[in-house]
Parts: structure tokens; C-alpha cells; sequence
DNA sequence: GCGGTAATTTTGATTAGTCAAAATGTGGAA
DNA sequence: TTCCACATTTTGACTAATCAAAATTACCGC
């Protein structure tokens, strides 16, 4: 039987807050924090929690939390996949802005066909990530890993590159591309200050830019 | 409120269902034939057709039928023009086969937003018609009346080009392919005979196609 | 004008997904 | 170790969409 797309968006809900602050493998999501990433009530979590256990998608563990099977694993990762690739089809073929992909991708992700997928994927080259720098789960549901460094952990004075933007926010995003933070832009580490809670970057044209430890954790580099 | 995939089935398969043979303007549409299209039962088709009607989208007369307002006849043409729109970009830009678009474009049609649907349009150059010859609704749901004549009305020994296919079975459209009787193909009609219910067709080089009466009634021709 | 057949509507029940609010369990602070 | 705050689960109820089967209506032929 195929997955609902409520079942789709719970997997993918537990799948991305699983690797979310990744510190120990094979962690529990908190139900509470599954419940607000989906938007529901807590009871409504638990409640559907316990059927996806009842068709072995996760190990649910009562007042513990959460984790996705193998099965679950590959289910949300083909979603994931769906999202992303669609995400990059839609700035890269259709115009799209970056900003605007996220929420036509989430209707997207759960009608359209592997068919089509791989049809998009074919045509966009087999990519690695999408418009964020976010990896995009192979046909088999496998992710290139991805070395973490961020704006808050880089070596200061050094040449890096933004590699990925972990947020969907749609003025955070905006605000990145207007100071050219994009992903793929080469910029440097000038300072961090604690006092200041902030981190001060030069990036295109030697233009200084500084911005709050918070925004700073969510851009990536290499 | 914005209507669920279900409504969008219901308000297309009137459309649909009244246009059809449309011998009388403003014709209603029997429960059983809407139940019918839609694969359901037919006391589910009532009750749904009921709770339309409060929602002032049909015009439902117990026993005899439903049709739409001028608000459904909106809002189906537009789920209609979603589906058309989006199996020509899959013919035109993703390379699928005519016979491949109509069961992803069925699901596609109800999540696509309409700026997604306005970039297609726009790539494909506005078109009139889908792979099909069906016609496309615009922007503000209005369908260019195209003039109906079929194999079996269309006079005999005079070329013609065929502009539809009224019908989305796979294996019928591959039948139609193989026979090069595809909308734009040139041909003429040598034939008709109602004892062996046939249509003979003289077609591309010369080749001739005898058909049912049945399958000539659905291609259409100018 | 009277039946009987076939279409239609009603009725009662089911499933998936959801919420609010009450009940319960857990783990940290004192 | 005891208790409290907070997270989690349970309970009861609701909505949308569906079906099967019983009840009803329409209409055609005679």
C-alpha cells in the first residue's frame, strides 16, 4: 500500500529532524518536537507514531521519542530526494527564484512520479544539491556525506566557500542573496565576537557584511 | 476555502460529463454517469453532489441531475486547464510519449500552483490545444469553440486533418500513433460502411486503416 | 392508469487524520 | 527522596470521504 502524503510528511519530519544536530547516531526525535515540525497537536503525533510503528516505518519508544526502520529510512530519503530535485528543476528550468521553491516543492514532492523525477534529475545533470546546498538522496537513497564547517567554526582569514544555507525562510533567504551569500559565493571570516553575538564576513567585492551567531551556524562552507 | 482534490474531481468530471455529447445547452448530468466517471459509488456521488450544491458550486435537481454554477464552471475549467497544460509540458519539455501523460498529470493537477501553471503556459507558447487537439481553457476559463466533425460526419474523398482524440486509453492512443492518425496528420476518408461498422482511411503514403465506427467517432477532424 | 424495472437517495457504518482537554509519566531541584 | 513542572499519552469527539444495502422515486410499456 503507498504511503499517504501525511505519512510521507511525518517520515521526512522525523528523517530531517533526526539528522538535524546530529551529535549521536541513531538518536530519538522527541515526539513534541515531531509535533511542531508537522504543525499538529502532540496527541496527533503519538497517535500516528504508533500506526507508522504497527507497518515497521519507525521504533517508536513511549516517552522517549522516535527513529525511522530502514524501510522508513529509505521511504522519507525518496521523498527528501523528490523535494530537492524538484526544487533545483524549478530554478533551474522554470525560472524560479530560490526563495520561492520550497512550498510548490512540498505540494510537488508527493504526486509527482519516479518517472518524472528521473526524468528531472536526468535532465539536470544527476546534481548532488539542490538550490540550498542541500544533498539530494541518490535513486537508492544514499547521501554523498557532507563535511560540516560553519560560519561559527571556520578558520578565520581564509578563503572559503558557502556551500549550503539551512533555512527556508523566505527573507533570510532573500537576505542571503542580497549580500551574496549564496551557496557557491567564496567569502572570508573576519572576525567573531562573543559580546556581540555576531560574526562579521567579507565576501564580493571585499563588502562586510555582519550578522548574528544564529544566521551564522546556518550557513556552510568548505 | 480552498477545494480539496476530491471537490476539483467532482467540479471536472461535470465539466466533462456535460460537455461531452452535448446535444442541449445547459443539459444536467445524471448521479449515475458522474458516479460512474468518478469511480465511486453512486450514493457517495449524491451526498457529495449535495454538499456542492450548499457550497453554490452545482446546481443539483434530485433525480434528475446536476450541472454546474457559473462559480464550479470556473473553478473545473481551471483544474481542467491545469491538466492540459501540464500534459503538453510533459510531451513538449519533459519527452514524455502522449500515451504516458494522462495518469501524472491527473495527480499533478491539483497541487501545481497557478504561477507554476502560467510558467508552462508561458514556455510552451500559450497554446490552444494539448497533445490530444483537447483544448486548453485560458487564463479566465474561456475555451475556444472548436467546430466538431468526426470521421463519421466529415465528407468522404476530401482531406482532412485530424485535430483530436477523444479518448485517453494507452493502448488506443498507441494504436492511433502507430497509424500515424495523430492530430496534424493528413487524411481522407474513403469509406464508410454500416453492415461491417467500419471506417476505411486512406492515411499517410497512401496507406489505408479500417477502424470501428466506434474509435472513427472519437477522432475528430477540420 | 398500473406495474415493474432501473436509477436514485437514504441509512448506518467505516477509515484516516485531526483537536482539546484530561490523565499520566519523567526527570531535575531541593 | 520527594515533589513539581513539563512532556507525553489517553480519551472522546469531529470532519471528509467513502461503501453496501435498504428504501424510495421516476418513468415506460401496456
Amino acid at each position: 500500500m503507498l504511503p499517504s502524503s501525511t505519512v510521507e510528511n511525518y517520515l521526512k519530519a522525523i528523517y530531517l529532524g533526526s539528522s538535524a544536530a546530529q551529535t549521536q547516531p541513531q538518536r530519538l526525535l522527541p515526539m513534541g518536537q515531531l509535533a511542531s515540525a508537522l504543525g499538529v497537536a502532540p496527541g496527533t503525533a503519538t497517535t500516528m507514531v504508533k500506526t507508522l510503528a504497527e507497518s515497521g516505518l519507525v521504533k517508536y519508544e513511549p516517552y522517549a521519542g522516535v527513529a525511522l526502520t530502514a524501510a522508513g529510512q529509505k521511504l522519507a530519503a525518496m521523498v527528501v530526494r523528490r523535494h530537492r530535485v524538484i526544487e533545483l528543476f524549478l530554478v533551474r528550468v522554470m525560472g524560479y527564484g530560490w526563495d520561492e521553491v520550497h512550498d510548490e516543492a512540498e505540494q510537488l514532492e508527493h504526486v509527482v512520479s519516479n518517472r518524472l523525477i528521473d526524468r528531472m534529475d536526468e535532465m539536470l545533470g544527476r546534481p548532488e544539491v539542490d538550490p540550498h546546498g542541500d544533498p539530494i538522496p541518490d535513486a537508492r537513497g544514499v547521501v554523498k556525506p557532507q563535511q560540516a564547517q560553519s560560519l561559527l567554526t571556520c578558520p578565520l582569514n581564509t578563503r572559503v566557500t558557502i556551500t549550503r544555507v539551512i533555512d527556508q525562510d523566505k527573507s533570510f533567504l532573500r537576505f542571503i542573496e542580497s549580500h551574496h551569500l549564496k551557496p557557491g559565493e567564496s567569502i572570508e571570516v573576519e572576525e567573531r565576537d562573543a559580546a556581540s553575538d555576531s560574526v562579521r564576513v567579507r565576501g564580493k567585492d571585499d563588502q562586510r557584511v555582519t550578522i548574528g551567531t544564529r544566521a551564522a551556524s546556518k550557513l556552510l562552507v568548505q
